[in-house]
DNA sequence: CCAGTGTCTGCAATCGTTTGCAGAGAGTAA
DNA sequence: TTACTCTCTGCAAACGATTGCAGACACTGG
């Protein structure tokens, strides 16, 4: 048997490498292990790609793994992917971080990719638009496999451009109008459905709500869903009780509440898109010196870390946070594999978790009246 | 000026590639920006690199950004970085990124790291020293620029042999025992003395400390600094009165807590290592019937987001960390681009924040004594 | 006119894998 | 023996960029 004994001549890279301050020797190449175990480069490649396995006889193979395990074989992804055109990577785009929703999401996406020997690039985009675009510009000339998008708006023409590009992508948490994109999200009609039902039950009639910025599917369903539940439900159709935020933060829902109290003193409840929401309306609430639940229920939605804990506790929607990132991270896989599937949209049911922060309503007429308006 | 004519044959990738589906042409090619400026590829790849543009004359220079202006043309980051040995990705790793102290951080430093052109891979490792090898390992051969390492141990050989290689690295939050590895920490001594002058001040002399994980630098530290403050201050040096948890979480706390109860019942105020422990001390302090703050006072550290809402609202330290993510980052770049630079460690202080948690000590004479021992 | 100098650009090797194709053997049947 | 099939392995061309080297060219001064 003639060896094709390979020269291991193997330049030191020209300028100075990342980490070559240390003496260490390179990593072991594919062909260091061909050479050593006297066969071709090819021959290797196919033995450690699981569907060219089967191309190499047995006994030639575990003698190449054994090589390869004891270099310490590493295959390059950079090489494998310029090649192959696959870089068992994928991006995961945020609106923001610090929001406590998607921590838990991020988490196990990350983990579900990672068992399967993807990596996550991340990016926050910090709800800004143009860092939208440049984040997914950048993870696209990267070469991602595919694209876990929290950040989308109702109409997204980045996220046109990935879907009309063929590029793999799954939206979570929030969606986009157009059809046909796949995402796992919740069921945000059955949440405001819960949410309300329960302000009901509990006896409120006149019933604010702070919404979500209408240009993300979450605070426009919702939105939605509030209003035609209240003509359901036959609650007055008054537009005036309703205010939308333009961000899902505290300071927007204060904002937003404060908006609805100029106008109307006499709802006896508040029904928000949103725990953030949530909680600038208990600010506002509290800056008035009218009492949460005492006065006013408060209701948010996403159930995020801490809430039961805050003052009062609050009443709010519990979304399976854990599962919408393991289910994108899930569907996304699924798409990488077999681009040709049908569109799966995932809607996660919430469920009501009921806490300090709504009561029967009491109090509110003695200190209120809508005609009276102003009370201190 | 003969111009080398390139032929532009350009296979289609021979397997699926990730995204064909679609019929777009295959992105730009550097080559191709060369054939249809009239140059040759190393041209175009000397005008588009800052370093190499002025080894061509402008006039050309200017013609060929315009063509690559015009083909849309974005460098393949594989192709470059398999040549270059520089991916300029970097890798984060956190152990747990529902703990809201990292949230913050990442943000901030995958911000930092954006804006010089790094992209950031992401990995949680569950507190698994397994994992958090296997995650490393996995970045080592995507061949990152460098390393953020939010979970290190205070013996950690993945850690050593990191820094052995000669991979850039930079530890936040956490260290390291090892001297000589770059690390933006918090001041913790600091820290414990704010909060132990704090309690102090409001007159509590018998404090217990509950501590974090002892192979955390974050957990010795604290606790080194509570047993040596104490001393300093003249406190009795009361063993039975600091217990150290086995993890950063609020189950963890309750039980350290229920463990200090089972022998000490006399201590006015309760230190905890960190905000999660602080909570679960509260609990186990609620579960028993003792108000927080009027029969215990109990301190936190980090100052998550929430806590200011919380029931109590708790007194803890600020720890700046967007500034911990920024300054993380740049050190790391720094690093990166200049590796024989001395080594830098940073120590941000931390500031205590004074909320409803803590009090005076009072009632507690009347309803405990060091030696009647249990009440319920 | 020629040698020398400097500036710019092209050549070709290289980074580490993958994969279509073809050839080397072994085995089988006529 | 010949022809044919089948299984396995090697060859070499990609993938898309970077860079040391050398050559082309213009210009200058003697």
């Amino acid at each position: 048997m003639t060896l094709p004994l390979q020269a291991c001549t193997r330049l030191v890279p020209p300028c100075c490498a990342a980490y070559d301050r240390a003496m260490e020797p390179p990593p072991a190449n594919i062909k260091d292990v061909a050479s050593r175990a006297g066969v071709h480069p090819s021959t290797v490649s196919r033995v450690l790609n699981p569907a060219t396995r089967s191309m190499v006889s047995d006994h030639l193979a575990r003698k190449i793994l054994a090589v390869a395990e004891e270099l310490g074989y590493r295959r390059n992804p950079l090489a494998a992917g310029l090649r192959t055109q696959r870089t068992l990577t994928v991006g995961i785009v945020l609106p923001d971080l610090t929001n406590p929703v998607f921590p838990p999401i991020v988490r196990n996406a990350e983990h579900t990719l990672g068992a399967q020997g993807y990596s996550a690039i991340l990016a926050d985009t910090g709800n800004r638009r143009r860092r939208e675009r440049a984040v997914i510009e950048n993870m696209k000339t990267r070469r991602v496999d595919g694209l876990i998008v929290a950040a989308a708006r109702r109409k997204d023409p980045v996220v046109d451009d990935c879907v009309e590009m063929g590029i793999p992508l799954v939206l979570v948490n929030r969606t986009v109008d157009k059809h046909h994109v796949p995402a796992v999200i919740n069921d945000d009609e059955l949440g405001i459905e819960l949410a309300l039902k329960h302000l009901l039950d509990l006896g409120h009639r006149r019933i604010a709500y702070v919404g979500g910025p209408q240009n993300t599917s979450t605070g426009h369903t919702r939105y939605r869903s509030f209003v035609e539940l209240r003509k359901r439900f036959g609650l007055a159709p008054d537009r005036g009780l309703a205010v939308n935020a333009t961000d899902y933060k505290e300071a927007a829902g204060q904002d937003a509440l404060r908006r609805i109290l100029t106008r109307r003193r006499d709802f006896t409840a508040v029904l928000a898109a949103n725990d953030l929401l949530a909680l600038g309306c208990v600010d506002e609430l509290q800056a008035r010196g009218l009492a949460c639940p005492d006065e006013v229920s408060v209701t948010g939605y996403n159930d995020m870390p801490f809430v039961d804990r805050l003052d009062p506790p609050l009443t709010t929607l519990h979304i399976p946070r854990e599962e919408l990132g393991v289910q994108a991270a899930n569907l996304l896989l699924e798409r990488i594999r077999q681009p040709d599937m049908p569109i799966k949209q995932l809607r996660l049911e919430p469920r009501i978790v009921v806490r300090g922060s709504t009561a029967p309503p009491r109090l509110r007429r003695d200190r209120f009246s809508s005609s009276t308006g102003i009370v201190s």
